[in-house]
DNA sequence: GAGATAATCGACCCAACGTCAAAAATCGAC
DNA sequence: GTCGATTTTTGACGTTGGGTCGATTATCTC
C-alpha cells in the first residue's frame, strides 16, 4: 500500500515534469518548437514513457490547459467568497481573468490551440469532459454571482434573460479582447497596462448596460485593485512583481 | 499584353481554385486532414505548383483568413453608407458579423489558428502586413460609426475614452462569443439562432452601458433583421437559407 | 523553327509522430 | 536471498507529410 503510493507519486512527479518542460518548450519555441523527442530529451526520459502518459503530443498541450483552468477556477471560488457588493466580487472575477492570463500567458493562447476540432479530435473522451466540467464550473460560479446580485437586489435581469447569458457576455468580452490582445503584445504601440485599462472599462460599461447597482460604491478601480492586491491575490501579484 | 492578361488570369483561377479545394478539404477533414498531397492531387497539378503560389501550407490557410476578411470589410462598408440613426448602423455591424460567422465558418474558425504564433512566423511580412492593414480598415469602419453617433449627440464618450476602446470592446463581445460557440455547435443542447440572440443582447446591454440613445427607436430587432434581410444583406441570406 | 526562358512535375529528402519487441527493473512467493 | 512473473522502460524502426530540386515540358522571342 505504502509501495503504491510512492509509486504513484513518482508517477505524479514525472508528469508534473513533463508538463513544465512542455511548458519552456512552448514558451521558448512556440507549439511547433514542441516536439516529443525534445521533450523525452530534456526530461531525461524516453519517448516510449512519455507516450506512456500521454496519448499523443496533442494530450500534453490538452493537460496544460486543463492544469491552468483549474488554477483559475481556483482564483474565482476565491472571489466568490469575499465580502463586499455583488458587482465588486463581479469585478473582481474580471481581475482574476486578468492575472490568469498574465502570470499564465502560454496556458491562455493554448486555448485557442486546443479549441481548433483539429486538435480536440485526438483527444480522449475522457479528457475532454475533464476540461468541459472544469469550464462549467467557472461560468456557474459567474453565475452564481450574478445570482447573488439578483437576490440583493443589485440589478434586476431583462426581460426572457437568463443569468447564464449575462455571465457568457462578460466571459465575451475578457476572453475576445484578451485573445486578440495575445497576439499584440509585441507589435502593439500602447502598453499592456492601457490595454487591459481599455479592457476593464468595456467590462464596466457592460455592467453598467445591466443596470447593475452596487448596494455600495465599493467597485471603484482603486478599491477593486487594492482587495485584489492586499487581500485576495497577494500571492498572485508577487510572483508577477517579482 | 493581352497574352500577359490571360495569363494572370490563368495564374488568378488556379489560386481560386487551390484555395476552394483547401477550404473543402478543412470543411471535411479538418486543419489536419488538409496536406499538400491531397491539395495537389483534388487539383490536379503538382505539390511544386502549389508551392509556386503558396510557401508553405500555412500560406494556404492564412490566405483564406485574408479572403474572408475582404468579404466582411466588404459587408461592413455597405452598413457603413446605410441610412438611420448610428446606433442603428452599429447593430448592423454586428449582424455583419453573425452573417460572416455563418457563411464562412471555416474561414471564422481559422483566425483562431493563424493567430497563433507558430502559424504567424512562416508567413511572409507582406502577407501579414496584408492581413493586418484589413483588420486596421475594419476596427476603423467600426470607429467611424462610433464618432458619427457623437458627432449627432447620440452618445458621448465618457472620460478618457476613445472611440477606438468601444469599437475594440464591441468587437471583442462579438468574437469572443461566437469563437467560444464555434466549438460547441455539435455538443450544444441550445440551438444556434438562441444562442445568436443571447449574443445579440449582450451586444445591446453594451450599448446601453454606452449610453447610446439614437435619435429614433429604429434599432428594434425586428427591425434591424428586416433591413438587413431586405436591403443590406439580401444576397447574403439567400445564399444562407438556400 | 531553333534557342532561350519559364512553368511544371514528381521522385526524393528529412523531420517528427507514434509503435513495438526486446531489455531492464520491480515484485512476490518461498 | 533467489528465481520466475509481471511491469516498466527503452530506442530502433515504420510511416506520414511538408518541402526541394533537377529533369522535363511548354511557351515565348526572334
Amino acid at each position: 500500500m505504502i509501495s503504491l503510493t510512492r509509486k504513484q507519486r513518482e508517477i505524479q512527479n514525472r508528469i508534473d515534469l513533463i508538463l513544465q518542460t512542455g511548458k519552456e518548450i512552448l514558451q521558448c519555441h512556440g507549439y511547433r518548437g514542441l516536439t516529443m523527442n525534445k521533450l523525452a530529451q530534456i526530461t531525461e526520459y524516453s519517448k516510449g514513457t512519455i507516450y506512456q502518459h500521454f496519448g499523443c503530443k496533442e494530450e500534453v498541450v490538452y493537460s496544460l490547459v486543463t492544469r491552468g483552468t483549474q488554477r483559475l477556477l481556483e482564483m474565482l471560488n476565491r472571489v466568490a467568497g469575499a465580502e463586499g457588493s455583488c458587482r465588486l466580487r463581479f469585478t473582481l472575477a474580471s481581475e482574476a481573468y486578468f492575472l490568469f492570463w498574465q502570470l499564465y500567458p502560454a496556458e491562455f493562447s493554448l486555448i485557442q490551440t486546443i479549441k481548433s476540432g483539429s486538435i480536440r479530435e485526438k483527444i480522449s473522451d475522457r479528457k475532454q469532459k475533464e476540461l468541459e466540467t472544469l469550464e462549467r464550473q467557472l461560468m456557474s460560479t459567474m453565475c452564481s454571482i450574478i445570482e447573488d446580485g439578483v437576490a440583493a437586489g443589485e440589478l434586476s435581469l431583462p426581460e426572457n434573460t437568463h443569468a447564464q447569458e449575462l455571465a457568457f457576455g462578460s466571459w465575451s468580452i475578457l476572453y475576445g479582447a484578451l485573445s486578440v490582445t495575445q497576439d499584440m503584445t509585441e507589435i502593439s504601440h500602447v502598453g499592456i497596462e492601457n490595454i487591459m485599462n481599455s479592457i476593464r472599462k468595456s467590462f464596466q460599461i457592460f455592467l453598467d448596460g445591466c443596470n447593475w447597482q452596487p448596494d455600495s460604491n465599493d467597485y471603484a478601480p482603486d478599491q477593486v485593485m487594492s482587495i485584489a492586491r492586499n487581500e485576495l491575490f497577494c500571492d498572485e501579484f508577487r510572483i508577477l512583481n517579482q
